[in-house]
DNA sequence: GATGAATGAGAGTTCATTCAT
DNA sequence: TATGAATGAACTCTCATTCAT
């Protein structure tokens, strides 16, 4: 906290004057990451047809998966802690994500995607996006761009319904 | 530390006649949890066809991930910690997930799947049914059996290369 | 460290606000009362004859090494114990009794002392005082008033060059 | 203690079956180091006139003083710390050194010394010696041997009684 | 007699929080 | 409203001592 403070310019007590406690403080944070990540990974994402706007959002969640930049470390971090996602913060997630959620809604509704819930159509072919982030930014592998094409490529056919051939 | 002598019926200075300090315990107990993570996943994983140890991991995968032991969410919350994946732990986990590795390279070597590094294929194939399994043990979503058949046939066909139709 | 915070009457966190750690604090101490003793037994230490000023020190030194003060204590358990003299002690012992030394180099200039090293000088004509009083102060001896300023005297005539007759 | 044990390669435990506790050891351990230092100090002290016996004494303490052996440091530390001179260790120190004092009283009968209490004519004469080795050994100051030689004189003319000029 | 694993009180230190100014 | 000195519970770790083997 005391670092906290001194990172703002302000005094340790202050602090206490615009957020109950450290958790309170924590908890504020992290909707606030969650907006800047949601906000910047959902740009645009109603330009194009449906095939440009998933891959336009998976190269997105890509790239920011890579950076080692505190706003990423700490949605990482706190995306997979136990017991620390309280229904406060899935609901502003929910909220922050729905463009996403639509888009697969809208994939359904024209027959053009699996009929699974949008949680695991995001399961299948967007997390992916960040898992390979992941290995990138720790230095396990390196990928060359037409790697990391295919792959998004690869995780758009996977939600896709296979369409029967016309006679 | 107290609560962990407590819980293992010894006095405090006890701890420290077989860890160094309280980063080597949680070390090694990472290591104890990842060793026996991939020993409940692994098992059985050379018997039937690629499709087949593929398909059975992934389902061990996603079980293992559904629930909320103490090893599966010690794996899950370190497994995304940033700066605490050390080079011994990265070690440890190349040894005893190697099996799964080979699988992939495999499937490679006979041209059955995409010409990927192991661990974009795991990403794109395997880490969904983790995915799946966190939004299903934190009550998010609730899947039918055979959803869950589905997601995991998807996942394998994604890596899988389109085979040229014989004339 | 909770005695201390005792002793102050405060919290023992608040020690920590004046002091890195415990080593700071001792050392800080040490310097404290290094500076009593020398603003102590160098009082007046410029008014009368060399003779008179050097038995003036002689007497305050032992008279200050007699009490069982906390300060005196202190004095003598820090002076003797090994490799905790740092470099920075040993400047401040040396500034804050500088004006004994120049009492050693301003007779051995008028050819009044022995021409040896202001330390020897010490040792063979200061450090008595205070072994004296040791004693005396743990109840090993007891000395008459006549003793004592015998003893002076004896240290005194010790590092006095000798004179040679006139004719 | 731990420690104490693996240099006698013994277990921790058996140390208890010589010592009733940590206490003990040390006061054991003073007594015994005092008694080294003695043997070694007063070896040969009844050769010679008086004042070959007490400059040989002398000598040994010094050449003693500015080894910076463990016995050494043990000594200057123990002997300062207050509140841990019991009656004991004064006792057997007593024994010890009795030689030395024997020297003092000889002189005194035979109206060679000053009429002062034995510890007055140690502190007079004898610590100095001790002093200046500390000096030495601590690296605050080098001398040449003929200072030494002259320390050492000064120290026996100090508490030498002046002899009446006869007619 | 000797062992050494186990003990647990106590050490120094940190840090979220409070509150008089 | 802002301050920052003070708080004290809780932390990790040490080590003299015990006792079943």
């Amino acid at each position: 906290m005391q670092q906290v403070a001194n990172e703002a310019g302000v005094a340790a007590g202050t602090i206490y004057r615009y957020f109950k406690d450290k958790n309170e403080l924590i908890l504020e944070l992290r909707k606030d990451v969650l907006a800047q990540v949601a906000a910047h990974i959902l740009e645009d994402h109603h330009l194009g047809t449906l095939e440009e706007r998933f891959k336009r959002i998976w190269m997105k969640m890509h790239n920011f998966g890579k950076q080692p930049s505190p706003a990423n470390l700490s949605y990482e971090q706190y995306a997979h802690l136990p017991e620390t996602n309280t229904d406060e913060i899935r609901n502003t997630e929910f909220k922050l994500f729905a463009p996403l959620q639509q888009l697969f809604e809208e994939g359904k509704a024209e027959g053009l995607l699996q009929p699974l819930h949008s949680r695991a159509l995001y399961a299948l072919s967007m997390e992916p996006a960040m898992t390979l982030a992941r290995s990138i930014r720790r230095g396990l592998v390196h990928y060359e761009a037409h790697e990391i094409k295919l792959a998004c490529d690869l995780c758009w056919k996977t939600i896709l319904l296979p369409t029967q051939p016309t006679h």
